[in-house]
DNA sequence: TATATTATTCGTACTTTTGCGAACAACAAA
DNA sequence: TTTGTTGTTCGCAAAAGTACGAATAATATA
């Protein structure tokens, strides 16, 4: 057990995962993804939760830093943060398409 | 709010997500996707946390499928697993390489 | 048989997540 | 000013996640 902690890189894309590790946090992805208008309301009703649960989900998804939203009297108005999705599709894309061993001593 | 529940598709990615939201199982699946030997205590004198802890984290990249093990007395051989592996790199490209709305009246 | 090695499981403590309804805040409209 | 609309925050409860040391299991070795 070393006492060396994390890096920031696998920090960084753990974070991102673990904001996708909701299925109600996919489907609001989804969602925003596709859409033009992006409206709380809009996305409360795609899913089968309440509404402060889905405002909860948004707040995870902004402090991830997938998403952003802004009040738009009275309403509230949510979008893909891209730059930041550009960031994820990246890493996941590194991470997951890393070499992985093909060596027979690992594993059958 | 519908009263639909979430596709078989978000669940997956999510679930995906999900277990490779933490950066110990990031770490473990960065190490296992490099290393030739995959031992348990390998992995263990990787992370800095205890055996038990590394177990647990081991027991759930298992149980989401990205990762195998195989005993090889009295050590236990831990690997990628490579089929799911595919398939979370196709999930995730997919995901995240979707067209995200671009008009203008999506935020700005 | 006793001992050593390796990793999992158990028991426990604490924190975080998920979810809901109710209360609240912000603002426009009557 | 009162009322309505829209979302967030609060307070709570239940469940899941994280972490550790100790106990255990499985097997090889002395």
């Amino acid at each position: 057990m070393t006492n060396r902690k994390y890096s920031e890189e696998q920090e960084k894309i753990a974070r991102f995962a673990k904001a996708m590790g909701h299925p109600a946090r996919i489907a609001i992805l989804q969602f925003l993804a596709s859409q033009e208008s992006c409206f709380f309301g809009d996305i409360h009703e795609e899913l089968p939760i309440a509404k402060a649960t889905v405002s909860q989900h948004l707040k995870e998804l902004k402090e991830a830093g997938l998403i952003q939203g802004e009040i738009e009297t009275p309403k509230v108005k949510y979008c893909i943060n891209r730059e930041n999705w550009e960031t994820a599709k990246k890493m996941f894309a590194d991470f997951l398409g890393q070499n992985i061993c093909k060596k027979e001593s690992c594993c059958k």
